[in-house]
RNA sequence: GGCCCCGUUGUGUAGCGGCCUAGCACGCCGCCCUCUCAAGGCGGUAGCGCGGGUUCGAAUCCCGUCGGGGCUACCA
């Protein structure tokens, strides 16, 4: 009944550009991807933007920038071309006609010239009767004569599929294996502007397409059997298709935007997710870890390996609930496999938006972000919260404000914690690595020793109370990265400074 | 309401009649490490929705039930 072992395989992602890009999409486009790259065969973006209603047109270009920032990029599209252009169903509009009017001319569709009034009031009507809703036909079989004679009458006709009764609503999924689904109504093809409906479109376009293979949510199961009819009616293969389930929001309904932050793809970005733990993070979502050669659980891996195992027997039809824990641990695991200065440069604009570097950065301060930035490696989770962690080491000393909680957090014997740093601090030469001819003496270690022994051996105090007092001086937070570290970082002139304005403002 | 899809710890999953006193990962809790916080190491917590069958034996098969979800548009 299905095309789906010869030839190269034909996937395509058909996202309706109506506002923020969708999870949904990029969690589609991964596992069509996964599949066509390992069966080498080719995937198609189409951009399905039928609805004018709710066209916005900023939202295609967000599709291109979302999906290629994710790494998942098309063989044909919109905006690249192929040898089926247009991709985008809006310039097709020519394509679609002819079929619909084949249709009407075999009898199998039918005018109807119901105003969306009395539609909506006979829907009401069955409701309240507690009767399955669905057209009455009453345009069916009537000239537009005859009909234009009987109330809710529109001028501007649609066209719907006239269902038979013995139309077939079993098919088989790649997924979920034999699926049955509801019998449709006499649903709408052609709108009354002219424009195909999705179930016209889709057909139509991925016959002309080539489509393989229609990979797509689990929603349009309940409309399967209309297409299969068109395609009958029409004298095409229907391709195989795989009903994939539905990401959820945590209360188990579709995943919204409403609901849902992380439904907008751009949201991932904000936050400073990495494309490569959000690509991997959707992987794993209705489907198991890779495993390695001793059969223990891999799930840090990259597209590739996933794609070269993929198979749908394993997609798990169970909607997962979208759940960011893990993508958080994720993403943390990513970032700490990251060269320094590949964190750095994707660090910098976040730092930019939060402006703790401004729009053109000195070469000391792209250095020293160097620097900072293998102190927090470890240290964040998202490219976002690295903002708290860095702006210390880039304000001027006399504006570094001191937290409430880190101030609160001072003990009694601050005071002299801080004169005895300052002292030991003040004896210690300020050369540092770069300075010709002599040994960096103004170093973590060098640092630590000698705090060490004057406050925690010289005034008896814990270590985790003796550097207290210093890190709030520092960085004007309780929780920080390393304190010597950061003495070195920030050079000694400057942190002789914070520590006495502290020890001032006690 | 009707028609479909689905049901293993909090989350993602393994399991496809005996290897399961149900494994792994994340989360959570505790301990270790430690200048804070992370990272890292070690340990712990928690689950087969329920009820009937079938079978020597059921998380695995069947039926029912309950629960969740989707669709029910001139939206996709």
């Amino acid at each position: 009944m299905t095309t789906a072992d010869t030839g190269s395989v034909r996937l395509r992602v058909a996202p309706s550009p109506t506002g923020d890009p969708h999870v949904g999409t990029a969690y589609m486009s991964l596992f069509n991807l996964a599949f066509a790259r390992q069966q080498g065969g080719r995937f198609v973006l189409r951009i399905e933007d039928t609805d004018r209603a709710r066209f916005r047109a900023d939202s295609e270009q967000q599709v291109f920038d979302t999906l290629r920032w994710l790494g998942l990029p098309w063989d044909e599209g919109p905006d690249i071309g192929g040898p089926y252009a247009p991709y985008r169903q809006s310039e097709r509009l020519d394509t679609y006609a002819p079929y619909a009017e084949r249709l009407l001319a075999e009898g199998k569709a039918y005018h109807c010239w119901c105003s969306p009034e009395r539609l909506a009031q006979m829907r009401e009507d069955q409701q309240r009767r507690k009767e399955p809703t669905g057209y009455d036909r009453l345009c069916h079989g009537r000239t537009r004569e005859e009909r234009a004679l009987l109330p809710g009458f529109s001028e501007t006709p649609v066209v719907r599929m006239l269902i038979p009764d013995d139309v077939d609503l079993v098919f088989d999924d790649l997924i979920r294996g034999k699926v049955s689904a509801p019998r449709p109504d006499d649903q709408v093809i052609v709108k009354a502007d002219g424009f195909p409906t999705y179930h016209l479109a889709v057909v139509v376009d991925d016959h002309e397409m080539g489509i393989t293979h229609v990979v797509r949510g689990e929603e349009w199961i309940s409309s399967t059997p209309k297409h299969l009819l068109l395609y009958r009616w029409l004298g095409l293969t229907p391709p195989a298709f795989a009903h994939m389930p539905l990401l959820r929001n945590v209360d188990k309904s579709k995943i919204s935007k409403r609901k849902n932050p992380a439904a907008r793809l751009t949201w991932f970005q904000e936050e400073g997710y990495l494309p490569e733990a959000l690509v991997n993070f959707l992987a794993l979502l209705a489907y198991p870890p890779q495993q390695d050669a001793e059969g223990h659980d891999v799930e840090v891996f990259p597209f590739d390996d996933f794609s070269r195992d993929f198979d749908w027997a394993k997609v798990n039809p169970v909607g997962p609930i979208f759940d960011l824990k893990k993508l958080d641990w994720l993403n943390g695991v990513y970032i700490r496999e990251l060269e320094l200065g590949d964190l750095a440069s994707r660090l910098l604009p976040y730092l930019q938006r939060d402006e703790v570097l401004g729009d053109q950065p000195t070469l000391g301060e792209l250095a020293r972000l160097e620097k900072v930035t293998a102190l927090i490696q470890t240290r964040i989770a998202k490219l976002s919260e690295a903002t708290a962690l860095v702006a210390p080491f880039y304000v001027a000393d006399q504006d570094l404000e001191i937290a409430d909680d880190a101030r609160a957090g001072l003990r009694d014997d601050s005071a002299q914690v801080l004169d005895t740093a300052l002292d030991v601090l003040d004896g210690l030469p300020d050369t540092h690595a770069g300075t010709l001819g002599s040994e960096p003496s103004w170093t973590a270690p060098v640092i630590e020793e000698a705090l060490r022994s004057a406050i925690v051996d010289g005034l008896g105090i814990k270590a985790r109370f003796a550097f207290g007092p210093l890190r709030t001086a520092v960085s004007g937070q309780r929780v920080s990265p390393p304190l010597f570290e950061s003495m070195e970082i920030l050079g000694k002139a400057s942190t002789v400074t914070r520590l006495r304005r502290l020890r001032e403002s006690l």
